[in-house]
RNA sequence: CGGGGCAUGGCGCAGCUUGGUAGCGCGCUUCAAUGGGGUUGAAGAGGUCGUGGGUUCGAGUCCCGCUGCCCCGACCA
C-alpha cells in the first residue's frame, strides 16, 4: 500500500474526548473514526487489523472442530419470544418492519443457532457439532464507552457447541478454553481465566477471560496464593469472626444523627463489624417495570462488608433489583437510616406475605450487634441473629474485597480491575429446552441437546492490544495482528536517484508476498515520515535514503526496539522471509 | 436512569464575565527553500459559532427548550 494513496490521514491530536490510550492512539493512527456513541468506521488499516484477528480466530476455532458459517444480524421477534429473552435482554434492540413485523437486532446468536439445531439436529449421529461466526452484534448500551471498550454495534466471535449431555459438553469445554488461551497469547494479550456470573446468557457457569488493567470494567478477585480468581459478582470468601460466649440484652439507645454504619459505629463506640448494615432493594421479575409487579427486598450484611446485588439476584433465584425508594420502605413498617430486621416478619419467599429479608452469612459470624430500632433516632445494641430476629434466607450475597479470606487457600484475595475479552458459557438447556431442541439417542428416545456459547469480542480485543503494547510515539503491534509487516520509509530529495531504489525494493517485497506500507510521499522531511511510522506501528520499518545506499542497502529498525542495522536487500528478505 | 462537563473550519483551542458581525496553532492549497525525528518563509482556501425559540437596534456572547458527545455512577450477554 501506498501511503500516498491511502484513505484517511493521522492526526498530531487525538480528539478531546479520547481518554484511553488505545481511543487516542487508534483514532491519531487512522485506524479508526467514530461516526457516533459506541459505532466506529475501520479505516482501512483497522480493518486489516480486524482481518488478523479474524483469522487468528478462524485456525483456533477451525483446530477443534468449528465449522465456520454466518448468520444473519436481523432477526424475527418469534426467535427470540420463544427463549423468552425478548423481553428479559434490556440492550437488545427492537425494530419494526412493514405493517407490524417485529424484529429484533442480534444480540447474540443463541436464539438462531437453538432454532437451526432444532431443524438440523436429529439423531444422536449429529452430535456433537461446534459451529461459530464472526459477525457484527448490537446492543443498545446505556453507556459506550472508551474508545472501542464499549460499543453499540461491534464485532464478534461467537461459538456454539451442541452436545449430547452435560458429560460430553464437560469433556469438551477444556478445548475450548484452551482455544481461548491461544487466540489470546496469539495477539500478545496474556489473560487470566476466571470465574464469572452468568447473567442474562443463563445456563451453569462461566469463564471469563480477562486483562488486568487500571481502568477496566470488571473488577475481580485473585489470591495469589492459590490461584483463585473469581469476578466480584461471583467470587467467594471465608467469612471471619465469631458468635460472642455470652449474649448481651438487646438494648434500646438513642443515636441521634447516626444514618451510616460509620456514624453509629462511632458513635457507640464499637467495630463496624458489631453492626448489621441493612439495604433496601425493590425486586421485579422482569426488567421492564411493570407498577404492582415486584416487591420490597430488605437486604442485611455485617456492618464491615458490602452487599453485591448481582449476588443478590443470583439468592433471589433470578429478576433484577434497584435501590428502593423511600416511600416504598417506610410502606414496610422500616425507617430508612434505622432499619433492622428487629420487629420485621419475613417472608418464607419472594411469593408469600411478609417481608422478604435477605441476610448474608456474615450476621453469623458476631452477635451483641448494634441494629436500627426501626424508629427514629434508636439503634439497639445486643441484638443476635435467631433470637431478636429472624431472616427469610441465609445466603452468600456480600462483596469479597481486598483483605477477605481466599476460600480455597485461606491466603489474602486482592481485588483487581480488568477488562473482560472473551467468555465461555455452559448453557446447558436453557435454550434448547425453551423451544424443546431434541435428538434421538440410541433408544430412539427424545433428549435435549446440551448447549454451549463462547464469545470474544474483536474490536475490544484490538484495543485490548494497543492498551498493552504502546509507547509516547505510538502503537507497537505484534507481529501476529499488524496491519502490515513492514513500513517502507523513503527519504530523498528530487533526482538523488533514492526514489527509484525505494520503489524497485517496494516491488520486490510485493513480489515475495510481504504486506508492505510504503511511505512514497514527495517533500516530506524524515522527521515527519519517522513520526508517522511510530505512530502507525508496524513491526519493521525499512529506510531507504542517500545515507542507507552509501552504507551498502536498507536500514532496518524494530518498531519495540531502538537499535537499527543497515542490511542488504538480500538480506532484508531473509531475515522477513525467515 | 442519577451526577458532572462540553458543543466555535478536518483536529486542538481562544473569544462569552462586560452583546457591536469571528481569531490562533496543527492540517489543507500554491510557490520557494530544506532534506535522518512532526523543518522554514511567503501567499491562500475553509466557519449562517450543534439546534429551535426568546430578549435586543444588534446575539458566538444573555434567557428558555431540544439534540448530540464525553466522564463518574447505575446498568452491562
Amino acid at each position: 500500500m501506498r501511503l500516498s494513496h491511502s484513505f484517511g490521514k493521522t492526526l498530531r491530536e487525538a480528539p478531546a474526548e479520547a481518554e484511553l490510550v488505545s481511543h487516542q492512539l487508534l483514532i491519531r493512527a487512522n485506524y479508526i473514526r467514530p461516526v457516533g456513541a459506541g459505532m466506529y468506521t475501520f479505516m482501512p488499516f483497522g480493518y486489516r487489523v480486524i482481518r488478523k484477528i479474524w483469522r487468528i480466530l478462524a485456525e483456533e476455532m477451525d483446530a477443534i472442530d468449528g465449522q465456520e458459517m454466518w448468520m444473519p444480524n436481523l432477526n424475527p421477534a418469534a426467535l427470540w419470544q420463544a427463549t423468552g429473552r425478548w423481553n428479559s435482554v434490556d440492550v437488545l434492540f427492537k425494530l419494526k418492519g412493514n405493517g407490524n413485523r417485529e424484529y429484533a437486532l442480534s444480540a447474540t446468536h443463541e436464539e438462531v443457532v437453538v432454532d437451526l439445531a432444532l431443524r438440523e439436529i436429529e439423531s444422536y449421529r449429529d452430535l456433537p457439532r461446534m459451529v461459530y461466526h464472526i459477525s457484527k452484534k448490537f446492543r443498545d448500551e446505556p453507556r459506550p464507552r472508551g474508545g472501542l471498550m464499549r460499543l453499540r454495534e461491534f464485532i464478534m466471535k461467537d461459538a456454539y457447541t451442541l452436545d449430547r449431555s452435560e458429560a460430553a459438553l464437560d469433556e469438551y469445554y477444556p478445548s475450548m478454553i484452551q482455544a481461548y488461551f491461544n487466540v489470546f497469547n496469539r495477539c500478545g494479550v496474556p489473560t487470566v481465566a476466571i470465574n464469572a456470573d452468568v447473567g442474562a446468557m443463563g445456563g451453569k457457569t462461566s469463564q471469563e477471560f480477562t486483562v488486568p488493567h487500571p481502568q477496566g470494567e470488571d473488577v475481580f478477585i485473585a489470591c495469589d496464593n492459590c490461584g483463585y480468581a473469581a469476578n466480584v459478582e461471583a467470587a467467594e470468601f471465608v467469612r471471619e469472626g465469631e458468635r460472642p460466649a455470652t449474649l448481651a440484652a438487646l438494648t434500646k439507645v438513642e443515636t441521634p444523627d447516626c444514618k451510616t454504619i460509620a456514624d453509629v459505629a462511632a458513635f457507640i463506640g464499637v467495630p463496624t463489624s458489631q453492626t448489621i448494615k441493612a439495604v433496601f432493594y425493590w425486586w421485579r421479575p422482569r426488567y421492564v417495570e411493570t407498577p404492582g409487579e415486584g416487591q420490597l427486598v430488605f437486604a442485611l450484611v455485617r456492618g464491615d462488608l458490602a452487599i453485591n446485588d448481582t449476588k443478590l439476584v443470583n439468592a433471589l433465584g433470578g429478576g433484577f433489583v434497584r435501590a428502593a425508594t423511600e416511600d416504598e420502605i417506610r410502606a414496610v413498617g422500616a425507617v430508612p437510616g434505622y432499619a433492622s430486621g428487629v420487629g420485621l416478619t419475613p417472608a418464607q419467599g419472594l411469593q408469600s406475605p411478609g417481608v422478604m429479608v435477605m441476610a448474608d452469612t456474615s450476621i453469623e459470624y458476631g452477635g451483641n450487634y448494634v441494629v436500627g430500632a426501626n424508629e427514629e433516632p434508636y439503634h439497639y445494641t445486643g441484638a443476635n441473629y435467631g433470637r431478636d430476629f429472624a431472616v427469610s434466607k441465609l445466603a452468600d450475597i456480600a462483596q469479597a474485597d481486598t483483605g477477605h479470606k481466599c476460600p480455597v487457600c485461606g491466603g489474602r484475595i486482592e481485588a483487581k480491575r480488568a477488562i473482560e475479552v472473551g467468555h465461555c458459557f455452559k448453557l446447558g438447556t436453557r435454550y434448547s429446552a425453551a423451544v424443546n431442541a431434541t435428538y434421538l439417542d440410541e433408544n430412539g428416545q427424545p433428549q435435549l441437546i446440551y448447549m454451549g456459547s463462547y464469545g470474544i469480542g474483536l474490536d475490544r480485543l484490538m484495543a485490548v492490544v494497543v492498551e498493552l503494547h504502546n509507547d509516547k510515539d505510538g502503537i507497537i503491534w505484534p507481529d501476529s495482528v499488524a496491519p502490515y509487516q513492514v513500513h517502507l520509509v523513503h527519504i530523498g530529495k528530487e533526482g538523488d536517484g533514492t526514489k527509484a531504489r525505494a520503489e524497485a525494493l517496494y516491488e520486490r517485497l510485493l513480489a515475495a508476498g510481504v504486506e508492505v506500507l510504503y511511505d512514497d510521499r514527495d517533500g516530506l522531511g524524515a522527521g515527519v515520515k519517522f513520526k508517522d511510522a511510530d505512530l502507525i506501528g508496524i513491526p519493521w520499518r525499512v529506510t531507504v535514503s542517500a545515507r542507507s545506499l552509501e552504507q551498502g542497502g536498507v536500514e532496518v529498525k524494530r518498531r519495540s526496539a531502538s537499535e537499527r542495522q543497515n542490511l542488504t536487500e538480500d538480506q532484508l528478505l531473509g531475515l522477513l522471509k525467515g
